[in-house]
DNA sequence: GACAGTTGTGCAAACGTTTGCAGCCCATTC
DNA sequence: GAATGGGCTGCAAACGTTTGCACAACTGTC
């Protein structure tokens, strides 16, 4: 019962046929197609068909130093956001033959090196690194290897390396300038890991956007967090509180962190947004179904996640080519849990959103 | 610049060493290593580890006829839920040396063929598959050609197959349950699609409930949508209502048809739970932040991963076992969606349906 | 009708492993 | 001291492709 149907090979084709293994490679590759006779090539063809051949990859890859795979490395797979940057990258590698292998990474360096070692051992025609930090070995051992790759939402700081991100400064202004325009002057912000690029631009575009609004940054009122995670957050949150300053919003540098504030903010009694405006980062899948929906700013992750993958694509068939450095445009989206400071609402202008 | 090293092979490391590369590959592969002379082995492994061998995996999988790869086809990568499962999936099994290559089938058939037929040209040692509907070519071509594989999340209506799932009639039973003890009477359900063991199952676990609690079953409370989707929750429930039958609950068969709920009650004007009380079911990732916070069954989704790749493991390497269908034992999650009937509390039965 | 040129096919090597088999050497035993 | 045996190592084939090269056959030209 259990057995396994033996698999077709190119001979049992050539000998069905009547023919060299070769020429029934040649038929069977489009490329070389045109080498050989039509009629020869529609009997292999037909041939083939019907014994229902698949060819061996193995040794495909062996003989050609190919593997049609790609390696993806994320660094939370729970986390909602990589969802659609996967999804992204599978949709266009997969209309070009090419698979994908995935590695969650927890985050932890040790488990990225391995990962990417056996992406080596298994020889892959390129690999999508969504865990890049500011500074990153992997990378750079990526980079002195050769192999092609492109860094997809993380971007570290050298030069010369394909990456496709969203214009994380230009995000975090946007939220200042929001929140300033509301009228806001008091604005903490709750920092993500400033080893990441992530975390380290959207704080550079929040202070540039303090400047352009014409506030000054107030040191009390920021704090940093260790990881893009609610717990983080919310700890972060309270750091802040514990410094006794006011504040009438607060940045948060993902949805994720914002969550944590949410938490943070119930446990103080302060009511968003009547009390304390907040604003997340990356428009995670329903951030508008949360209490309140959360103002921030949409990242492309599907795109992120295709154009990585063209770029990639491009770099594996002329790798002689320059880098790409592709900024995508976020933009602000603004629900329910930023509104008018409560320094004027309580002036008696309510307001409600 | 451009010149990728050249990669080091056995024969590289023999000639090092000075042996036969048989004996190198007899050294580095644990299993042997015992048949040859300690002092050659170290002498072997110093080299190899000097000159940074990696072995090729093509020409072991071409040997061996193992791939130490799996294969892992999901329905929609956007949906929050399959994450964790990804992420337990690769957790076990890259703790073994294999890899995961992941297809996004977008619940389409005919992406789901494509994929299976990718899987097995690249000779995978085993699938899991999470987009199974209860009758399912793909399963069962599976299951003839002898490919080991479990089934995650979903199953199918034939036996004899492998399968992690969480058992969804008593999921929806526990909601039943948990809303007639509020004292709700009128329960309607937004169903999932039929030809999903989930949509289905839950379906069964709904009228078990009802009759559990000797409440009678009202066909025009009852709507199916087409996919587990938002919009096919909200569209399901606008046919519920515009039977104008009264009702206190809608138990939704997943959350993010609950979501959808959530979007028609409002429209109408209605109050969760005061009004309604809506019920979800996977307790996705931030249910809790939802307005109001969904009560939902808690599916363990990481361990149905851990789970479902452990039984693969099990069946790769003695795939004569009969096959197990693990099912997990989901929890009800009680949070702010769900209250007292509107009926109740308010004494003047102020209903609008 | 011989020659050059073109077109189509076969041959065989190579990709880097693994593994059954043969054989060598050394130690043990009588 | 010879025979037996066991422990190590080398040999070579095989896994299924791809591809440069050689060669056969055919086309067209003078």
């Amino acid at each position: 019962m259990q057995t396994h149907k033996p698999r077709i090979t190119l001979k049992d084709i050539a000998r069905n046929v009547g023919v060299h293994p070769s020429t029934v490679s040649r038929v069977l590759n489009p490329d070389t197609r045109k080498m050989v006779t039509k009629r020869i090539a529609d009997r292999v063809i037909h041939a083939s068909e019907q014994l229902g051949y698949r060819p061996n990859t193995f040794a495909q890859s062996l003989r050609t130093n190919r593997s049609y795979t790609v390696g993806v490395m994320v660094p939370d797979l729970t986390n909602p956001a990589f969802g659609p940057i996967i999804k992204g990258i599978d949709n266009v590698l997969e209309q070009s033959g090419y698979s994908v292998i995935v590695a969650n990474t927890d985050n932890v360096l040790e488990k990225e090196k391995r990962s990417v070692d056996k992406f080596h051992e298994r020889q892959v025609d390129g690999l999508i690194i969504a865990t890049a930090r500011r500074l990153d070995d992997v990378v750079t051992t990526c980079l002195e290897e050769g192999t092609p790759f492109v860094l997809a939402v993380r971007s570290t700081i050298e030069k010369g390396v394909n990456s496709v991100v969203s214009d994380e400064i230009v995000g975090g202004q946007m939220i200042v300038s929001h929140l300033a325009q509301l009228g806001h002057k008091k604005i903490a912000y709750v920092a993500g890991p400033q080893f990441l690029s992530t975390g380290f631009e959207r704080y550079q575009g929040y202070l540039q956007g303090l400047k352009n609004a014409g506030l000054e940054l107030d040191e009390d009122l920021v704090a940093i967090g260790d990881a893009f995670t609610e717990e983080e957050g919310r700890q972060a949150a309270i750091m802040i509180n514990a410094n006794q300053k006011p504040f009438t919003a607060i940045v948060a540098a993902n949805d994720l962190m914002a969550l944590g504030c949410y938490d943070e903010l119930i446990t103080k009694g302060l009511k968003c947004p009547d009390d304390v405006s907040v604003v997340g980062y990356d428009d995670m899948p329903f951030t508008r179904h949360f209490n309140p929906p959360l103002t921030t700013v949409h990242t492309p992750l599907l795109d992120v996640g295709m154009q990585a993958a063209r770029i990639l694509l491009e770099r594996i068939w002329k790798p002689e080519q320059p880098a790409r450095a592709l900024k995508l445009q976020p933009h602000l989206i603004v629900r329910g849990s930023t509104g008018i400071p409560s320094s004027y609402s309580e002036t008696g202008t309510k307001v409600t959103n």
